[in-house]
DNA sequence: CTCTCGATTGCACACGTGTACGGCCCATTC
DNA sequence: GAATGGGCCGTACACGTGTGCAATCGAGAG
């Protein structure tokens, strides 16, 4: 374990100034004052409103500018009831797929004039009381969730402080929210049937315990293909991780008992653990063994081989949810589910299957 | 005092339509209401002020919980001058190493009770002026910046808000800030040390040009080792990336040309177009080649063949950058510059030298 | 019985911004 | 010359919470 020391900084002096403790920033009253006028006219200038002389409003500005005023959005967000801000939740940012959504997120909220508040969830119940309760006292206009593992006294705590709510790649029976999703069922079907093309007959599936509607209908695009082709999934053929490349290892090894010769992987995370596993069985990927993945993560075609897998917009993906989540925000009523295409990569950890 | 009648003249029941957009949370005048108190004492009860009778503080608390009372933080920062929020700035989240770094951040800070607002730089002048506008006007206590690439005039805007700044393996020259860094210098020279164990004598270095001081300090520690053995660092075995993989292959490329037998890479994401590039050249890794990363992300254990690399506790620096943040915040004035160490993690991606 | 003091509680502000409303000044119109 | 009206600006609130101060009440002390 790493230990951290103190740097023995050259001099006891972290002075860096005068105490500017109580230094408190300038109001739309101080500039006013400067202005000679009253702090409505500031304000009303600083929105651009006609209702303001353009000259002084020019003034105004000038002064506002050259002295650094900064409005200040709590003040705003107390009087206007908007605070132009929204909770993000993730079940743990450490999480390529996730890491990536909230990028798009991020992005196209600030472009927007909006602030994010990020949580992250850890799929602990504990924790997610602690999320909801900060959102709700911090007054969010709204809140977007990648956690793939919502439980289900979760959500309908967030339902209870009436914002709009929407989520990424997860749709709960019954959802009263929004979402935008990944097409599953067809993803998962293109590989499987990419794999049946490579003479597979025996394709195992390697889930996630905790992806609940994904990881539901991924199987079932896995199993449509199987059986389009004349074959049916058998149970040993099947078993599920949970996203993590250990538990993958773990699984994979339950796997390879069935003799299989190829594995469609939940996603690319599972696909690592996978690949350690089949090499630790001296078995060569795609020669021996092909696998398959999903999400297409950053690392995928940096992999020896580089991964086949089915690539999801994640980015984009946050930035449609956020567009969802500003429309709802502006009270449109008729904001549509988004589903979002798959698109099937090929790459070199499959191939042909061994005779 | 007066009992008023919430209710409108019309006397319809608000609760039943579905414009629910008005509906306003309810506030501490609502509790006292309720409670048949005035308003200060519901806050002095919610803040178990004793300056309050037990027994009404229990029954105004009660009446809180119950109603799903939830206090305003926008209004209390407004009155107490402090959010309880911070800002955090990083290049990309979609950055493996800057999302573990959030992650630690994000979970000591809500165990203190703060939120944090996340804001992407992308590296981009005109974002990085909109970040920074938007933590003035949020008001944020403080800020803590992961972004490796911190502009000349980018900290200086940081500066004006008069907040304590934190930052995470960066450090300019004459910094006015607080930081955590990891030991670049050690780090580097124990992998360097390590090949040259192995026998190696052709030693390159693949760095990154936007990595500043880190890319300065580790590129210090590479040649220290080689010098030490009695070798000198030639100049065309020494290269720079951008840490994004395919750049890596592009520089890769030419420190071939060199005829190297090893390379220590500036990070893990380096490495991985290092390694690319390496076997495109039909080069077998560790067997004609060894290559080295930084980081210890969570792929490095999964490559094939794994990857020999220089751990970073990035969740626990993140961890250590938002508690000197804190103690910042809370006014203290010697708050040490934090040093973390490196610790070499040897895996199968480094071999003897072919003969 | 009166005075004093401590325990509670309410009143009146403040925080920084937005906005409905009224008032002033000046030009235009009859 | 007076009425009208529009442009511009200030006054007076409101938002929800925190806090200094005064007021009230009851009990114990003298």
């Amino acid at each position: 374990m790493a230990e951290e020391k103190a740097g023995k900084a050259a001099g006891i002096a972290p002075a860096q100034g005068a105490p500017r403790r109580n230094q408190r920033p300038l109001s739309i009253k101080d500039i006013a004052r400067i202005a000679r006028v009253s702090h409505p006219t500031v304000s009303r200038a600083l929105q651009n409103s006609p209702l303001v002389n353009a000259k002084t409003a020019e003034k105004i500005r000038k002064i506002a500018d050259e002295s650094g005023y900064r409005a200040s959005a709590v003040a705003r967000g107390l009087v206007t009831r908007r605070t132009r801000t929204i909770g993000l939740v993730v079940t743990t940012v450490a999480d390529p797929f996730a890491s990536e959504v909230v990028c798009g997120v991020e992005q196209t909220a600030n472009d927007h004039g909006y602030s994010v508040f990020l949580a992250d969830s850890h799929a602990d119940p504990e924790r997610e009381r602690k999320v909801v309760r900060a959102f709700a006292e911090r007054r969010v206009d709204g809140i977007l969730v990648t956690s793939s593992r919502v439980g289900a006294l979760y959500l309908p705590m967030l339902k209870e402080m009436e914002v709009p709510i929407v989520l990424v790649n997860d749709q709960h029976p019954g959802a009263f929210v929004h979402s935008v999703m990944i097409a599953n069922f067809e993803g998962m079907r293109a590989v499987a049937e990419h794999l049946l093309g490579l003479g597979h007959r025996r394709i195992a599936y390697l889930g996630d315990q905790f992806g609940y509607q994904s990881d539901a209908e991924r199987l079932a695009g896995y199993r449509a293909a199987l059986e389009a082709a004349g074959l049916s999934a058998a149970p040993e053929l099947i078993a599920h991780g949970n996203s993590k490349p250990d538990a993958a290892m773990a699984a994979m090894e339950r796997l390879l008992a069935a003799r299989p010769t190829a594995v469609c992987c939940y996603n690319d995370m599972t696909a690592l653990g996978a690949l350690r596993q089949i090499r630790a069985r001296g078995l060569r990927v795609p020669e021996d063994f092909s696998v398959t993945g999903f999400d297409d993560l950053f690392f995928a075609e940096y992999l020896q081989p580089p991964l086949t897998t089915v690539r999801q917009p994640m980015r984009r993906m946050g930035q449609l949810a956020m567009e969802s989540l500003l429309r709802l925000m502006e009270g449109e009523e008729s904001v549509p589910q988004i589903r979002v295409e798959a698109e099937l990569v090929v790459r070199a950890s499959t191939g042909r299957v061994k005779e």
